[in-house]
DNA sequence: GACATAAGTTGATATAGTCCACTATTCTAT
DNA sequence: ATAGAATAGTGGACTATATCAACTTATGTC
């Protein structure tokens, strides 16, 4: 690695990028003002549902506090649905609501072109590997 | 790409596990609590000094009033100077102070641990091809 | 010289992240 | 069986980043 922080600044500037255009593109969909962090729930949300909240803020490496309220209001909007769990009184399950699972896949065609758009100065071989890469780390 | 936020997740993964690793490890360096904005900066400008403002906007792909007000911050700390372009009035140029400099050294070094660890898992081939192909987009 | 444009600043507001203390459960070891 | 530790989630206070629009001053253009 040629400068310690190229790598560091390319990611930057590479979720910059992601989080910008896709900005630009989702406002018409993103009626609720969801928000790009609460996107992102629901997007993570949709792989793993049902999901106790710890899950979702261990998934996520995100701060429980801030997770609590960010679920408040995407349940205030009417995306996700908690629901005590039976077996353990201390624990919520988040799921996702039918408007919930309709907004993940818009989202999900935005974001595809958005990537799409990023990626392609790059082959198909250097997107697998890339993936791969990401994934393995 | 299977999923086509997958990509997306993992690239904010990445940066988020290099955030909070150099956070904890940059407690110590960091005493003017510059923070990982003024870091990014500061590691920025090193590249590019010296540098007018905007320049160093449309590299970060910052709001510019943002840059404003980190700018000033970082020249209260004494890391960044700042002095009028004699040819053009309107343009402020930027450069690292001695103190700032010393700075860019303790953070790269830092930085460098922090990415190395991260990388660990992928081959060296494997961290070239990721530069590259990160380079080109 | 009138006018559009560009660099930077300021204000107001919104969103995200951090840190700490707290409640209510559940687990563990005696 | 129960005292104490650990875990899930909540709430408060605060800081850091981000966004957007209005504004000032200086440059370029016609």
């Amino acid at each position: 690695m040629r400068d310690p922080h190229e790598i560091a600044y390319l990611v930057d500037r590479f979720m910059r990028r992601i989080s910008a255009n896709l900005h630009k593109k989702a406002l018409e969909i993103d009626t609720d003002r969801i928000g790009p962090f609460g996107g992102m729930i629901i997007l993570t949300l949709s792989d793993i549902e049902p999901t106790p909240m710890h899950k979702l803020v261990e998934q996520m490496g995100r701060d429980k506090s801030q997770m609590t309220r960010a679920i408040r209001s995407l349940e205030d909007k009417g995306m996700i649905e908690r629901r005590k769990c039976s077996e353990d009184g201390r624990v919520s399950m988040l799921q996702l609501t039918k408007k919930g699972r309709l907004f993940v896949t818009q989202i999900k065609k935005v974001l595809s072109q958005v990537i799409d758009e990023i990626l392609a100065p790059a082959s198909a071989n250097e997107r697998r590997n890339l993936i791969e890469v990401l994934r393995k780390i």
